[in-house]
DNA sequence: AGCGGTAAGATTGTATATTAGTATGCAGGT
DNA sequence: ACCTGCATACTAATATACAATCTTACCGCT
């Protein structure tokens, strides 16, 4: 758990560390490929590594100590989700944010989250779900007061999640987070601790509106929490103009 | 056009040419490894190759004439989708058809064609989304009289992303298309042209209560539609347990 | 000084070599 | 006849080598 323990040969210059030790504590698991991919996608998701960043195959290899092949097979990965932007014989960098790819991104995961809540208003037997939404809403109480914001977003995410799984669909759940990914970053780049009481507020509704069966109450509620960060974004854009790609 | 054409000498035996013949015809266009991905992409959807069957980086490499690095990264792309299983040292094989993926499958094009139809009632000017249902459906109605099944196909995609162009999500269909294609494989296996008539009469629901913005009813065809195929996979499962894995 | 062309460097794309894990078949034993 | 252990063949994972293309910077010319 502690982060920063470099003290493993494998032989990386001091002057070429700008990502190394960020990347070297994370890579732990699976295959090659998948740890570097994990890796390198928490860091673009994190701002570690910010839009427009370059990233060449050879010089990621070098400091993890792997080939080039598993950093490229990372690389396609996530140009396939959109993250990285490959020009051939030119480079690789972050892809720049781009309103096109939040209003897709917003647009697909708005069509999921309601069709889960339609779903979930439908269930027969909704106490299971009740009782989960009912005890993030507690921690997020608790997170919130102690302005702790990552365990705050962490049980953000098990809310949402939670409408899926008690749907008894929770094979869903990652394909949501796949489409969510774009707003993430533009989540993290916004995020300030002074919006949970709004989303805690949020949340309290749809838990309501769907436990009451209220289905034109909790599809209203979700909507309004969903586009919550769309203002939003003209601000970050504003803040980090270098970021976006109008 | 025709099929079979083998005499350009690529060094391929002619007791390995179970797939290589399919293949080369249609391997033109952009960079290897994206040709080589659409060619066995295409060739897993329509069932040219069969779920179960073995699939070798080294074997098809040579069949190509590629090496074996377009074809490997062609078969990861491939498995992020679902379509490939890769078993690190033991092979490949084309993905059998699971409930669960199709289930999946399902639920996500649902969400998105319904959030689409919500949309498309709601716009403002709606005469040119109109004007394109009608043209695909007085297109599939030759098409159902002249029982041309791949025509009639084509337009049935074009009258589906239809809805989706002129709502101003051009960029969703590929998402949509995305989500479809495991709910395709099944399609193909189980396609049948005596279902034409029904399937144009669907459409001919949906393309009137949007044109007319009646959400209720547009939702309600779209759905009945979209559901169609449901009870049609036991059939299939039943004509060729081998493809599936339940 | 300004412009142009060329060569060097850096980048991804592709090909091949090496490594390591898995299945398989045969030999030898029980 | 059946099990066990080893050798072998085959696989994907990883590493390295080569090719093609683009950028960049420098040098010479005008």
């Amino acid at each position: 758990m502690t982060d920063y323990a470099d003290n493993d040969g494998t032989g990386v210059r001091a002057d070429q560390m700008n990502v190394s030790e960020n990347l070297k504590q994370r890579i732990v698991g699976q295959s090659m490929t998948d740890r570097v991919y994990d890796a390198i996608l928490a860091m673009i998701l994190k701002l570690d590594i910010k839009p427009r960043e370059k990233l060449s195959e050879i010089q990621l290899s070098k400091e993890l100590g792997v080939s080039r092949t598993p950093v490229r097979e990372a690389f396609l990965r996530l140009e396939s989700l959109g993250l990285l932007d490959i020009v051939p014989q030119r480079g690789t960098i972050v892809a720049p944010m781009r309103d096109a790819e939040f209003r897709k991104s917003q647009f697909m995961r708005e069509a999921f989250e309601l069709a889960l809540v339609r779903r979930a208003v439908e269930l027969e037997d909704n106490t299971e779900l009740c009782k989960a939404l009912d005890r993030e809403l507690k921690l997020q109480t608790v997170h919130s007061e102690l302005a702790d914001e990552n365990s705050f977003f962490e049980s953000d995410e098990a809310f949402h999640e939670a409408i899926a799984v008690h749907c008894g669909l929770a094979e869903i759940w990652p394909e949501v987070q796949r489409v969510k990914m774009h707003m993430d970053r533009f989540r993290y780049a916004i995020r300030s601790q002074r919006e949970t009481p709004t989303i805690l507020d949020q949340h309290r509704r749809i838990a309501e509106a769907i436990c009451n069966r209220n289905e034109s109450e909790a599809l209203a509620a979700m909507t309004v929490h969903l586009r919550r960060a769309n203002h939003l974004i003209s601000d970050a854009a504003k803040e980090h103009p270098e970021f976006f790609d109008i």
